[in-house]
DNA sequence: TTTTTTTATTGATTTAAATCAAGCTTTGCA
DNA sequence: TGCAAAGCTTGATTTAAATCAATAAAAAAA
């Protein structure tokens, strides 16, 4: 069985095995099976990725699902004029490509922000295992499901927000929920990316997000350390994110 | 097993089981299997959901998920302070609370856009049932999966887009593609809802929604007649979307 | 360390969308 | 059929965000 390696490093996020999203796919057999020889020798292999390489890229046949254990991912899609648009971020305990699933190829690119580790899922010997354990097969399903509900409170949180002030306080309490599960303090975000990556995912410029950064500081809703926020008053940020 | 009983209405589309989703789900019994008589007691009910009916609400505890058959649903959330947000339209063939399997209650209200059917599957027999077909888990996770990836694209085309001009056309595009399935010209597309509720969705005034029509119009990219529009200049409308 | 480069903030101006307001169309009802 | 109500469009003004432009701060390199 895979045994989580712990690599801490600055501004890194570990996240070990019993918290992980995968667990459910990676440990079945806590149900009290015992063929743990059958789960060794077949899923969830350990990777190490480092800074700026591609986990995988768009259109690419896809062989694996990840979930990440250590380290920031952001997703990218390329437009057709060749302008890369950040579509999203996944942190440790979230999956990645488990829509090409379905796709059987990728659908976005895939790139480390630092140096992160991911444990892989090889997707032909999941589907074998799965016949062999149903509850392998149940914990995927729900595994799906609930990055499905992740991917749609992402999408209401950004959708129909009218004013950017609005939509940079969703995006801050919808990281801060998301790192909830691996971060000690409730009020401390780490940004893993500068103001230019957060600025093209939101969909505005980076001047709008600095005076916006600046205009919370000075309500004394958070404060800001380079890429260290701390929210200061959170009721007060829910608000603005609730317009 | 279900048999679909076509009940064709004015402005509203039907699908059959051939072209819905749920159907490898409903039906997987192709593979070759004859247990048909299990399938036919345990899963898919076709229920009929009229006008500004919910089909469910928020916070709901969630007993079942839903395939759209014939007709339209608006998804929405309600702000704390009691306004409603369109997060979503749900058409014929597609999936309504799958997010349901893992949060075991729903996440948002899902209300019928006039007259509609839909397939039902209970939870609990879902899973009762897939515990002697390991066929139907797997597609059950192919379901998800591309339900998953359908969402993300969803997501993609609303993030990230500066101006109105731009959502708009990207969510007529995305509205295009998912009726493409069970609509016979791929040019026309029929609104489900008024101008309010899209604009509610896409977070702009329907003053706004309004203009960019007519802006739209003028140039030659569509020509609209109420809540039918037609696609003049698909490759325009997507040189708009991309900005 | 100092210099260079990258990244972030602040200011002035322009542009896009919200708001306020009026008229027009369609739909439903008596 | 006529009238009211709701939904849609267009115009004038205000406000929010983009753009253009200049510093300031931080990180990387010499």
């Amino acid at each position: 069985m895979t045994i989580c390696i712990k690599v801490k490093q600055p501004n890194t996020k570990y996240i070990d095995c019993d918290s992980c999203s995968m667990q459910p796919v990676c440990l079945p057999l806590k149900a009290g099976k015992t063929e743990v020889s059958i789960m060794d020798s077949y899923l969830s292999k350990r990777n190490i990725v480092t800074i700026s390489t591609p986990l995988f890229q768009e259109k690419e046949a896809a062989s694996a699902i990840y979930a990440v254990c250590c380290g920031s991912f952001k997703l990218t899609e390329t437009s057709p004029e060749g302008k890369e648009k950040v579509i999203g971020f996944r942190f440790p305990g979230e999956l990645i490509g488990e829509d090409a699933i379905h796709t059987e190829h990728y659908n976005y690119n895939a790139v480390a922000v630092g140096n992160t580790t991911v444990c892989r899922v090889d997707l032909d010997e999941l589907k074998e295992c799965g016949k062999l354990m149903p509850e392998l097969q149940l914990s995927l399903i729900s595994l799906l499901s609930k990055q499905n509900s992740m991917l749609r409170e992402e999408f209401t949180s950004v959708v129909a927000k009218h004013t950017a002030e609005s939509l940079l306080a969703a995006f801050i309490l919808n990281m801060l929920k998301r790192n909830a599960q691996y971060q000690e303090t409730e009020s401390k975000l780490h940004l893993p990316v500068g103001r230019d990556v957060i600025a093209n995912h939101l969909g505005f410029r980076r001047e709008t997000l600095s005076r916006i950064f600046s205009k919370f500081q000075q309500k004394g809703l958070l404060s800001i350390q380079a890429k260290d926020i701390e929210i200061l008053d959170l009721p007060g940020l829910q608000g603005v994110a609730y317009n």
